[in-house]
DNA sequence: CCACCTATTTGTCATGATGACAAGAACCTG
DNA sequence: CAGGTTCTTGTCATCATGACAAATAGGTGG
C-alpha cells in the first residue's frame, strides 16, 4: 500500500494511482398480484457462474453513469429502461468481486407489470423473483444481496417523498391496486376509506388544476369474486405538494 | 469505442475492460453565524491548480468507500471526520476530469462550529465558505458546484426525515440556534412559537422516555443585544417516531 | 328472484396537529 | 425606569387523521 510520505514531492501524476473497473447494477421492482418482484440474471460466466444477479455490467468511458444503466438494463434482459433509472449508491468494499478492485454504482427504478423478459448474452437466463424469496433463501452474487436491501429501503422511503408509487402502475390502475404498494413496501395495512380519502385530497388541489392521479370516468370490468368494480385512475401530470400519504411509525 | 459483435464467444475477462481511477470528495456543511458554509480547498495542482475544491482524493484498493472519504478529508484539512458521512451519490459523466476516466463518489456530513481548519499537503489553502457566495460566484474544480447543489439538496431533504439538524449543534443549544438550521436549509421563516411547540412536542413521546432533543435545566449567558436567555437542548439519544417537524410547502 | 358474499365508496365523529396571533417573561441599553 | 430584543406560554379556528358505520355495485348458489 501506498505510504504518503514516499511520494515525491511534486506529488502523485494520476496514473500513479490504483485503477478499478466501474460497474452498474440495476436493482428493477415491480408488483405482481401485490407482491413486490425484482428483475435478476443468472450469471453465464464466472465468478458466481450460475448464480443469481442483479442486471449490470461495465460502463464505457464515453458514456455517462445513468446511459451505462441503461445500456446495460437492456442488454442483458431486453427491457426497455424506465424513465426514472435513479441512482442508488456505490458500492465499493475491497474484495467485494474476487478479481480486482471493482466499483459498482447501483440504479433503482420501477415499472408497471414487466413485458417479456429476454436474457441476453451475457446472462443464462432472466426473470423476475419475489423479493420475500431472494431476501430470505437465495444466495445473490457478489454483495447484490446488500444492494438489494437497500434498494428496497429506498423505494420505501421514496414513496412518502415522490410519486414513486404510480411509476408501479400501469396506464390506468384502481385504488386499491396502488394502496397495496404501499402496504407492501411499509409492511402496513391501511384502512381502505381512509386511504381513498387521502389519496383524492392529494389530487384535488386548490387551483382545480391537476395532479398526483386523475379520474378517468370509466369502472374495471367486474372479477370472478365479485365485489363492486372500482373505478379507475390514471397517473396525473404532476407531483404538486407533498405526500399523498404518510408513513405510519412505530 | 468496444463494440459487443467484436468479442469472443467466451465474453471478455475483466483486464480487458477500461479501467478507471476512483476518488472521493466531501461536503462537509456547517452553520456560521445563521448561515450555511462548506468546507473547500484550495488545489496546489493541475488540473485546477489555485481553484477550490471539495476535499477528496484517490481511494485505495484496500479501504472501503467510506474510510477513503474520512481518510481524504483528515488528510485535507484536520478535520475529523464526523460521526454519520452519509453517501450523497457518483459522479462519473465523461470528460469531468480532463486527466483521464475518473469516477467519483461523493459524501456529505454535518459538523458543529468546525475547530481548526489545516491545510494539508495536497493543498494550498483550506475554510469555510458562505454556501451562497459559492454557488453564486465562486468557481468550482471539475463538476464540484453540481456536487455541492445535489448535497444541499439532499441536506434539507434530510431534516424532514431525519434528526440530521442536531448534527449541526453542539453540545447544548438553544431551540432559535436550530431554528435557523431549518429556515436556512429550507428558505423558509417558521413563527417562534410554533416552532417550539412543534419540536418540544416531538421530544415528549408517550412512554416518557427520552427521544430527539432533551432539555438541560440551564439557561444561556445573556449577550450583548439583550433578549430573554433562552434554555439550552442537548441531542436526545435516539430518533423516535417522525420528523420534528414538516417542511412546508408551496 | 333472493339471500349472502366480496370489494369499493361515502359518510360521521372524536382527536390531534398546525397556522395565526396575542401576551407575558427575562434580559439588554440608554 | 423606558423602550427594545428575544424567548416562552397561551388561545383559537382550521385541517388532517384514525376508527368505524353504512351504502353501493357487482358476484355466486339456492
Amino acid at each position: 500500500m501506498a505510504k504518503r510520505g514516499h511520494l515525491p514531492p511534486g506529488g502523485y501524476r494520476v496514473s500513479d494511482y490504483p485503477t478499478f473497473a466501474v460497474t452498474v447494477d440495476n436493482v428493477i421492482l415491480t408488483m405482481v398480484e401485490g407482491r413486490l418482484h425484482v428483475l435478476l440474471v443468472r450469471r453465464k460466466e464466472d465468478p458466481y457462474s450460475g448464480c443469481w444477479a442483479l442486471p449490470g455490467g461495465f460502463k464505457r468511458p464515453d458514456e455517462s453513469l445513468d446511459q451505462a444503466a441503461a445500456r446495460e438494463l437492456e442488454e442483458e434482459t431486453g427491457v426497455a429502461a424506465p424513465a426514472r433509472l435513479m441512482q442508488l449508491g456505490a458500492y465499493g468494499d475491497p474484495g467485494r468481486d474476487p478479481r480486482t478492485n471493482v466499483v459498482t454504482i447501483a440504479y433503482l427504478a420501477v415499472t408497471p407489470a414487466i413485458g417479456d423478459v429476454n436474457a441476453g448474452s451475457d446472462a443464462a437466463d432472466a426473470r423476475v423473483w419475489p423479493v420475500a424469496e431472494v431476501l430470505g433463501s437465495l444466495e445473490l452474487a457478489f454483495d447484490h444481496s446488500v444492494i438489494l436491501a437497500d434498494a428496497i429501503e429506498r423505494a420505501a422511503a421514496q414513496l412518502e417523498q415522490t410519486d414513486l408509487a404510480i411509476a408501479f402502475m400501469g396506464p390506468t390502475f384502481s385504488l386499491s391496486e396502488l394502496q397495496s404498494v404501499y402496504e407492501e413496501l411499509w409492511s402496513t395495512d391501511f384502512d381502505d376509506a381512509n386511504f381513498q380519502r387521502s389519496i383524492r385530497a392529494s389530487s384535488r388541489n386548490s387551483n382545480g388544476a391537476r395532479s398526483y392521479i386523475e379520474s378517468t370516468g370509466l369502472h374495471a370490468v367486474s372479477r370472478p369474486k365479485g365485489g363492486r368494480p372500482p373505478e379507475l385512475y390514471r397517473a396525473g401530470p404532476a407531483w404538486i405538494d407533498g405526500p399523498p400519504i404518510r408513513r405510519p411509525r412505530a
